[in-house]
Order: C-alpha cells, then sequence, then structure tokens
DNA sequence: CGAGTCATTGATCTGTCTCAATATTAGTGG
DNA sequence: CCACTAATATTGAGACAGATCAATGACTCG
C-alpha cells in the first residue's frame, strides 16, 4: 500500500446508492467491502490508467471527475466519455486485458479500486451484484448507441443541448443544483466529445445565451429555460442517461 | 416450443471457435448446450427484438446477418451495428429488462436463443464462461468507442475504409475471402452506420473504384488494394475489430 | 502581477448534405 | 419469357453547417 492508497469500506460509503452496492443487503454489503482493495488519489491532469496499461482493476469513483479518452497515431484524439462520484471506469480493459483508452482526472479525485479477479469471484457469490455488473457493462453499452445517435445524426445546438441535460441530471442525482453547474472541461474537451470543434462549442454556448435559454459565463452554465433547452434535444429518446 | 424454433447443442456446433463456448473445455460445453434454450428462425426483413421489448435473452447468430438500429421521435434512424454469425446481440436490453434497440435479419437468418437468466446461473458455476460473458460486454464497449473516433473525427473515405477493412476481417475470420465481399446493406444502412448520407456513400465508393483501390459493383465489392486502403483507414488504431 | 491557458468572435473555406434526374436491379404477375 | 413496378444506386449542381485561420479578450495560478 503506498501513499496515495488506503483501506476503506463500502458499507458506510455515502454513494451506496449510486455505486457498486446497489440492491445489496446490509449483510451482503460487507462482502462487497472486500472487493475494493484500496482507494487511490488522483491529482487534476493525473492519469488513473492509460492506453496499453495492463488491466487489473475497475474503478468506482468516490470524489473527483474524469475523461476517457482515445488518440489514434495521427494524433486525433476523442473524448469517449465524462465520469463522476458512483460511475465505474475500467470497463474497456476487460477484453484485451490491456486498458484501450486513457482515464484523466479533470479535477482531484479518488477512486476505489476494485481488483477485477475479486469483482468476479464475489458476482459468482452474489446473483445481485452479478446483475449489478451486468447492468453496469449494459449500461455502457446503451449510452454509447445514443453517442452514436448524436454524432451521427444531430446538429451541433441538438448535442450541446443533450449535453448540457445529460450533465445536469447526473449532477442533481448527486445531490447538486438541477440548472446550475460549473463545467469541469474545456471547449476543446466538450467538442472532441460531442465531435465539433472548440469553437463551434464556444459559438452554440453564445447563441443559447443569446437565445435567452442559459445563461454561460466561462466555466459556469445556468439552464435558464430548460424546456427550451429539451425542445431543442429531447431526453426521452435517451433512455438511460445514468 | 413454437415452428420455428427447435432445440440444438453447442458443443457441436461449427460455431464454437468463435462464438459462446470460447474457451470451455469439451465436458463444460457440455454444460453451455444447457444455456441455449432453442434456435429460432428470423426471415430477411424481420426484427429479432424490437425497442421496449421485454429483455428475456441474449442471441447467439448462427446463420444470416443483422443490424441493430436506435430511432428517435422524430423519425432518424441510427444503425449502431452490423452483427454476422457467431456474434452476440441483445446485451443493449440488461441495464433496463427492455431493448432499447431494434435488431433487423438482412438476411433469412437463424439464431441461439439463450435466456440470460440461464446465462448467468451457468456463469457462477463456470469462471470461464463468466469472463467469456465479460469479455463480449467490454468488446462492445470498446467498438463503439472506435465507432465515436471515427463519426466524431474521420473523413467520409476514412469511414468507409475502416468499414470495408473491418467487414472482410470478419469475414475472413468466418472462412470467406479476404478480398471479396457481397455486402448484405444497403448504402443507406452504411451510411447510417458511418454517420454520412447514401449518396456520400455512393460517390465514396465510386471515388474508391476510381483510384483503383476497390471494384464495386452494387452490392459487390474485391479489395484491389489492401494497402492503400489500410493508408486511408490504419486499422491499428481499431484494436477490437472482433 | 505576469505568463500561459482557455474562451470568444469574425471572416472565409470546404466537405458533406440536399435536391433532382437518371440508371440499374430485383421482384411480380401475365 | 418479358413487361412493369418498386427499390436501390449513381451522378450532378448548388447550398450550408461546421471547420479553419486569425485576432482579441478573460481568466488562473504560481
Amino acid at each position: 500500500m503506498t501513499d496515495n492508497t488506503f483501506k476503506v469500506a463500502c458499507s458506510n460509503c455515502n454513494l451506496r446508492e449510486l455505486c457498486m452496492p446497489i440492491g445489496l443487503e446490509i449483510a451482503d454489503m460487507k462482502k462487497l467491502d472486500e472487493v475494493v482493495a484500496t482507494r487511490r488519489q488522483v491529482k487534476q491532469g493525473q492519469r488513473l490508467f492509460g492506453n496499453g496499461d495492463a488491466f487489473t482493476s475497475l474503478y468506482a469513483i468516490r470524489t473527483g471527475f474524469f475523461k476517457t479518452c482515445i488518440s489514434n497515431e495521427d494524433g486525433r484524439e476523442q473524448v469517449t466519455g465524462f465520469q463522476m462520484a458512483g460511475e465505474i471506469i475500467g470497463l474497456d480493459g476487460i477484453v484485451t486485458d490491456q486498458h484501450s483508452c486513457n482515464a484523466v482526472a479533470l479535477e482531484d479525485a479518488e477512486v476505489c479500486v476494485m481488483p477485477f479477479s475479486n469483482v468476479e469471484e464475489l458476482s459468482r457469490e452474489f446473483p445481485v451484484l452479478q446483475r449489478h455488473v451486468h447492468k453496469v457493462m449494459s449500461r455502457e453499452i446503451v449510452r454509447e448507441n445514443g453517442m452514436m445517435m448524436m454524432l451521427g445524426n444531430m446538429r451541433a445546438e441538438e448535442r450541446l443541448a443533450a449535453f448540457l441535460l445529460n450533465l445536469v441530471q447526473r449532477l442533481h442525482a448527486r445531490g447538486f443544483s438541477q440548472s446550475e453547474m460549473i463545467l469541469r472541461m474545456t471547449r476543446e474537451e466538450i467538442g472532441s466529445y460531442l465531435g465539433l470543434k472548440l469553437e463551434t462549442i464556444s459559438r452554440t454556448f453564445s447563441k443559447l445565451s443569446d437565445d435567452g435559454i442559459i445563461e454561460v459565463k466561462q466555466r459556469y452554465v445556468k439552464i435558464l429555460a430548460p424546456d427550451e433547452l429539451k425542445k431543442i434535444f429531447n431526453p426521452q429518446s435517451c433512455q438511460t442517461c445514468i
């Protein structure tokens, strides 16, 4: 156990309603504590794991905010997701026993390290946990299906509206405001995620602001007219935005 | 058991090297036979399952060719994947116990129906099967990450090159030619998958043909200069194109 | 307070879309 | 077997959303 890791328990974690222990009985949750080997701190800008790294563990985010991204040989980068507290990252590594993307902390973060062998062992013992693991993976597949719809079919304004609605919704589920937020990512990162250039993100923010739908000041965003935003992008179509 | 379903065994299926039984011992494979409840025939144009349908089973494709697609309320459709023999579909249904996409047969097909409760039960018993299920899901996640890169960053020519290379590779793994193929989908379906319009697909086919890289005649495609095609899209970047 | 990062805005360019016409193929029934 | 129809594919011309290039402004953090 190194400096930036230490032992911890799921059973008294305040994220247990969102994270791994969902649906487990208190007694079973004690067992789940065995899954989490340690926690690990990740400073802003640091990688939790990177492309090519050996896959050993899944990570449950306790605090902080991550992006996952892939880049190909000619240097183009694609942000594949933004993850916040209670969400699980590292699933990409299972298939080849190597990670195929980079997970970078966009603010100082802490994750629970769950060695995948523990996860598999315990989920053989607890059907509820097994089902939960399957749901986490399935949710990611469905989310990415929705992203394909966005990237393949939607205009810049729709994409940004969808992005903002999804983000506040997830923040709201974690006890934050349902109208205000501080973005943890740059315009360039949003653009990469949405398949647009940073200038287009900036312009689209300005347009939504001019239309009185949102208020933007740099990283601060307030949704003034949620219904107008939903008219631009109807979130019905995205069933599984966590 | 209805007319178009009947009992069958994995242990003597000629797809066992590609499909579910990978890595299982012969003895264990007998057990896997229990997972597959029945087979089901799906005629060209028919749905195997559709958005909103209750999720009960995963499906292993024995013969035929499928597309999966989602459509939102304003009628826009996004093809999220094309699947062939040995591949598993239905994973999208796990998270909500309802399917969130449509799976449509693009040619007469036959699938093995694997009730998900059987899959979970047996994978609690057989770590090898458990791992395999996890890999199948992880592979899909990684594939979709690659799609996001395509849709977010690549030009039409690159997308089509990637698509063709991926398709022949998968067909080749199934014993077909590594240079020739008959496409089972329309230009519109390819376009939807790649985030382009059908006219752009047609034009890009024509361009690759004019450049002497491929030969195209309607649904027939022959890759004349695979290296040129790989120069347009380097498949290194796509690690997990099945 | 100053350097570097990040964001905004304008002007122009371009890849893909849209609209439209034509060509090819597959399917159907006489 | 052929004519007819519907579905699919090709190709052209013009339009447009978003990209690119460039300049300025605002914030952050040591």
